[in-house]
DNA sequence: AAGATTGCTTAATACGATTCAAAACCGGGA
DNA sequence: TCCCGGTTTTGAATCGTATTAAGCAATCTT
């Protein structure tokens, strides 16, 4: 791979005057700028990233740690930042840390040592506001938090409306007739279950249904767990919910599981309403009533504040909070009882 | 951030013993090491990976390049790659060319900027075989295409056994009762839409059904394109197919939507079987008939070529290609022909 | 026409690590 | 005591670029 030097050589110019052509920084008289630029290409030359950054020590690469690319929302978001990070020159790098503070620990170790200039977050569940997110945080590369967002208050975070989204599925289904309604959520360490599920509360309290402890069923986002956690709840129809809501994709898909499990089916026997798509597409039955996010602009608006901190150091220092609207797509598994 | 350089000063060593402890290269003695371990935990010091690749001129670094992420294939893909990548202490740069030729070429030419040491690459659907491929490979960059595999012979590939998966989908249909098959295809000028072609006719021709050509329709990945380009194919009762294979997901979606859009339903109608899963599980109806493609295994196999060619610059040069077989998973969209 | 001004171009330096050659060290044998 | 061989440590050079200050040529002023 040819260097800046050869570039000069070919060019018969410094290599100074090779970079202000690269860079545009200082003005280069129209003759050299066309030899320079001949020279170019033809050495097929690709400035060293490297190198410019190790000079610059700006790297224009950003870090997104996200718990499982598989899961569908976040290839999504990771969409969205893609495209908030292009439109101002910036690469992603996108690591999995698989739900584990281990794993993220280490991810976030490399990640500096990559020198990003920022990074995106998607908390590991078990210690979603560990000490190495504060670390970083210390060590002045900016963190936004998304989706799985921290308990402190002082950090940037960007999500969906928890609470309100939460708060409309079970108006919804009270809205068609339901009253026994239980919730399904994933870890309650994490801090959007937690409002999820304030949300979901707080709908029942106001249409003046009391809400039982025993409807709330905290799982994990692993749905054969979720499956099994269910299925004895819903086992003998005593005192079984007409309806559930549940709080993520992956724990839906193992509420669905338990229905069948036990024989059940939506909505001819319980209705069902749950955060994040579980199918690609509306044609298939049961088709799903869903609370859906806004992944892409999760993502997107998250990446623009992080890339607002790295060009702006220190400058405002008060957290961005921003919580996006959730959809709510009504579809048969929450008809109206009949 | 701290460098090396401070750290050598509070250890009082000189900066290559801080760097003979670092990589372990040279031995050093235990209190030195000791001392130096000391203070690289107290200064929260990472190494600068940018100066070490300036140095080495290694970034242990690979670049993949996706048509799109969200497309529920790809993310398994990546999956696999990141965890071979990782076990050799790699590092995935993966960014989505939107299935554009120029965005490709731009991404091409952004990894080599970043000096990635190899490439995996789901081609762009346009110019699969590009100009550009080619010039990466020239650059002695290693590449490795995986999935959208192009046409020449001299490049590493690693796919499904696409021929005998469209085979093995359409010996199936035969075998339920159905005999007049078509198949909705991506983009023929991709190989591997091709080679799902190919078998699709060498299953019908070794059953003695002779394959007309007005059942090979050839669509994209956009469902909507897809399902525009059937519905009038499927209009009318007369010359319409009793069963269809359609070779990607997307093509897929496309073809349900316009059985949908003409009142048709599977398998009450027509038959359906498609390459990769539709829906996350198999609690919805109508459950699709799928080839599933080994997509966590095709990224995996395809870095672990990558890191072999990384590592082994240009011992041997003869290609390696991979063909992973696939797997039909029977549900009820091509129920045995009542 | 000479000095001041403007505007390009160049040469030298630094970024933070690795690495190689040379210096320092250290015990043992003469 | 001195030297020797081997090991550990050091210091300097280097990777490819951006950048600053200084050099230089041409234009502008008076």
């Amino acid at each position: 791979m040819s260097t800046i030097k050869e570039v000069a050589e070919l060019a018969g110019v410094s290599v100074g005057t090779v970079s202000h052509v690269i860079t545009g920084a200082v003005p280069v008289t129209e003759p050299l700028r066309k030899k320079v630029q001949e020279a170019i290409r033809k050495l097929d030359y690709h400035p060293n990233h490297i190198a410019r950054s190790l000079k610059t020590s700006k790297t224009r690469t950003l870090g997104v740690i996200v718990p499982d690319l598989t899961i569908s929302f976040y290839p999504q978001v990771i969409r969205g930042a893609e495209t908030a990070a292009r439109q101002r020159g910036y690469t992603l790098i996108a690591v999995n840390s698989d739900d584990r503070a281990d794993r993220q620990r280490e991810l976030l170790s490399l990640l500096r040592s990559q020198r990003v200039e920022g990074i995106l977050l998607a908390a590991a569940a078990p210690a979603p506001a560990g000490p190495h997110a504060t670390q970083i945080v210390e060590a002045n590369v900016p963190v936004v938090y998304l989706d799985r967002i921290p308990d402190r208050e002082d950090v940037d975070t960007v999500s969906a409306e928890d609470r309100k989204a939460a708060e409309m599925a079970v108006e919804h289904l009270i809205a068609a007739g339901y009253r026994r309604i239980a919730i399904a959520t994933g870890p309650l360490m994490l801090r959007n279950e937690q409002r999820r599920l304030e949300g979901y509360r707080y709908a029942l309290r106001s249409a003046g249904i009391p809400s039982e402890e025993e409807f709330v069923w905290e799982g994990n986002f692993r749905p054969e767990d979720v499956a099994a956690m269910c299925a004895p709840k819903l086992k003998e129809s005593a005192g079984r919910p007409d309806a559930i809501l549940s709080t993520n994709g992956p724990t839906g898909l193992g509420v669905l599981r338990a229905l069948r499990d036990c024989g059940l089916s939506t909505p001819r026997d319980i209705a069902l309403v749950t955060f994040d798509e579980l199918t690609v597409d509306e044609l298939f039955s049961p088709s799903i009533t869903t609370v859906v996010q806004p992944a892409y602009e999760i993502g997107f608006r998250a990446a623009e504040i992080l890339l607002h901190r790295v060009e702006n150091r220190g400058a405002d220092i008060s957290p961005i909070m921003v919580r996006l609207p959730a959809a709510l797509r009504v579809r048969d598994s929450s008809r109206a009882m009949g």
